[in-house]
DNA sequence: TTGTACGCGTTATCAC
DNA sequence: GTGATAACGCGTACAA
């Protein structure tokens, strides 16, 4: 049994040889009472144990995944741990992975192509199973290259009915097309749209298709300068609330491409001295936990986040173990919430 | 060069042999390329690198691992990525970590004891280089075997400033200390507290140390009435400031021990009708992004999130290369942030 | 039920 | 500069 030697903070450990020594039995024997234990005799298994005990052993799941090329583990990409809506399809990710015995590893891209790329290759050097992917950009080539090579993943968040990829999602258009339905039913006329950058967000573009649709099916004229791309954030909403708040003709209504920019923007509006919702009618998307605590409570478009991590991960975990004839598409059903935050317009 | 093989869903790959063979050089010349490419001729290293394109090559770092008994991995363990306080903490260890070519693998708790030894133990089968940890319970079995075995190890956002384990977190005394010292320069007598539950959180209850001394300093008679011990998160906050505002002598003001129990509780008091500031201040812990945005904007005591981040992993990675001698501890400033959630009683 | 022997992809240590 | 080859810890036929 080798233990910590000192030195140049090499650290090792004792491995099955040892413990075979020690238990006076073959590795095989000590492999077997890991992975099979019903295969060996109790009184067997009782002393490789004890020696297992004895050795401080520490199970190798690396070599164990170098001689069975699997890792049992999974790579998820996300743009940004920050936001919450990311932290819940991640909770749903993990809570099904785990169930069956793989872990998740989680990376985070900042919405930048570059990282992503990046994230995709380091994750597949680590010898990830397959991976789940809340991609900036559906057609590039790095998930071209996954796909040619047979490599197991699932794209996350996406609005996609067909294609060659798997996704799991919701149907954004729809979305952006209900958020802004629930405003114009309310009478709201000019309505603007701070949208999440079209350069990293197909989601943000496909909302935004939806609002313009439903300006169209109402019979309003879409208004290019009511619409701003910004990067998702707080400062951003707030800031791009106070540029739309500037306008000489400035909305009544506002519809934030995720919670974070529409909260961002109600502080944004109250420095203007605008009042929310009488002044400013604002609907969200995400349904954010926070959503609900803030005043006034968020007016959005329900993602049911959680559900698409761990369908996600389902049809993941079964494209590992089976390689699919043909993609899986999911959509699941966003849900307008009505709140406090949109009223009809007083003006 | 083998490829996808068809059947049970097995994908394998090129290896260094593969690419030797293709490139008519040894194994040896290949992993040169890889790993210090400037050895190697140009004309030998060219025509390895088209090898490498050819065989669609995949660099193995589980095989490197498993040799060079370096992951390069470090294993970070919050309570919830839920909360953005570790979502802040989390970038600061991955930038840090990243830009010293280490990966970083990320575990949640959720606060659950059984659940940290668990992660512990995974991330040690995966061969984790090291692990930063922030834990429920300092004196847990499982951290005094890692600390016996020599296993590098950091603890975060705990109060210690002695001690057998490496630790960088800030003073919670103090910030407890700091936010009632807040309240009661305004005037605050009945000041109560709103706290994670000290069963899985240490830093909570060395706030309350905080706040119960600086009621003393001020002559204030500690109330036990005025603790409640809770999860921590929104709702949570939510039902305590209601149940602490049905009391017939309710508090002028509340300390919460992270900011997310403080908006709850801001929302709580809002439905038992009372408006806070004027009502019932609040203030609240970590400042996290959101704490700015909302209103009133809170009070709160900054944490250096971001910051405790990249120091533990600087701790960490030094432990790793080299086993110090005794252990680090850093204790970061807590700042008190003056917005709008706080202002003197009006009863 | 248990043991033997080999292979997995890479790095490291020698030779040349 | 380059090649040959022995490790590394584990799983797994196959043999006993």
């Amino acid at each position: 049994m080798r233990r910590h030697n000192s030195g140049e903070g090499q650290y090792s450990m004792s491995t099955i040889i040892d413990v075979a020594k020690v238990a006076g039995v073959s590795t095989a024997t000590v492999s077997r009472v890991i992975n099979s234990p019903q295969t060996v005799r109790k009184q067997t298994r009782d002393r490789v144990c004890n020696a297992m005990k004895q050795c401080r052993y520490k199970y190798n799941a690396l070599a164990r995944g170098f001689v069975t090329k699997r890792s049992q583990t999974i790579g998820l990409i996300v743009p940004t741990i920050t936001n919450p809506i990311f932290a819940e399809s991640t909770r749903g990710v993990q809570d099904y992975a785990n169930k069956h015995d793989y872990h998740v590893i989680l990376g985070n891209t900042d919405y930048r192509k570059e990282k992503e790329a990046k994230l995709i290759q380091v994750f597949r050097e680590m010898q990830v199973d397959g991976m789940l992917i809340t991609t900036t950009d559906l057609k590039s080539q790095t998930l071209k290259e996954l796909q040619e090579e047979g490599f197991p993943f699932v794209i996350l968040y996406s609005t996609v009915r067909k294609g060659p990829l798997s996704c799991v999602g919701v149907d954004n258009f729809l979305g952006g097309y209900k958020a802004t339905d629930h405003l114009i039913k309310l009478k709201h006329k000019r309505i603007a749209m701070l949208a999440g950058a079209f350069s990293f967000s197909d989601k943000s573009f496909h909302r935004w298709h939806g609002y313009k649709k439903c300006l169209k099916d109402n019979g309003i004229t879409y208004n290019p300068d009511y619409l701003l791309q910004s990067p998702y954030n707080l400062e951003s909403g707030r800031q791009g609330a106070i540029e739309l708040m500037s306008m000489k003709k400035r909305p009544t209504a506002l519809f934030c491409s995720n919670d974070y920019l529409a909260i961002g923007a109600m502080e944004g509006a109250r420095e203007k001295g605008l009042r929310v919702p009488e002044d400013l009618s604002v609907i969200g998307f995400d349904d954010i936990p926070m959503a609900s605590f803030i005043s006034p409570a968020l007016n959005t478009i329900r993602q049911p986040a959680y559900d698409m991590g761990t369908d996600g991960a389902r049809i993941l975990l079964s494209h590992i173990s089976t390689p699919p004839e043909k993609p899986a598409h999911r959509l699941l059903e966003t849900q307008l919430v009505v709140r406090d935050s949109v009223t009809s317009p007083n003006c």
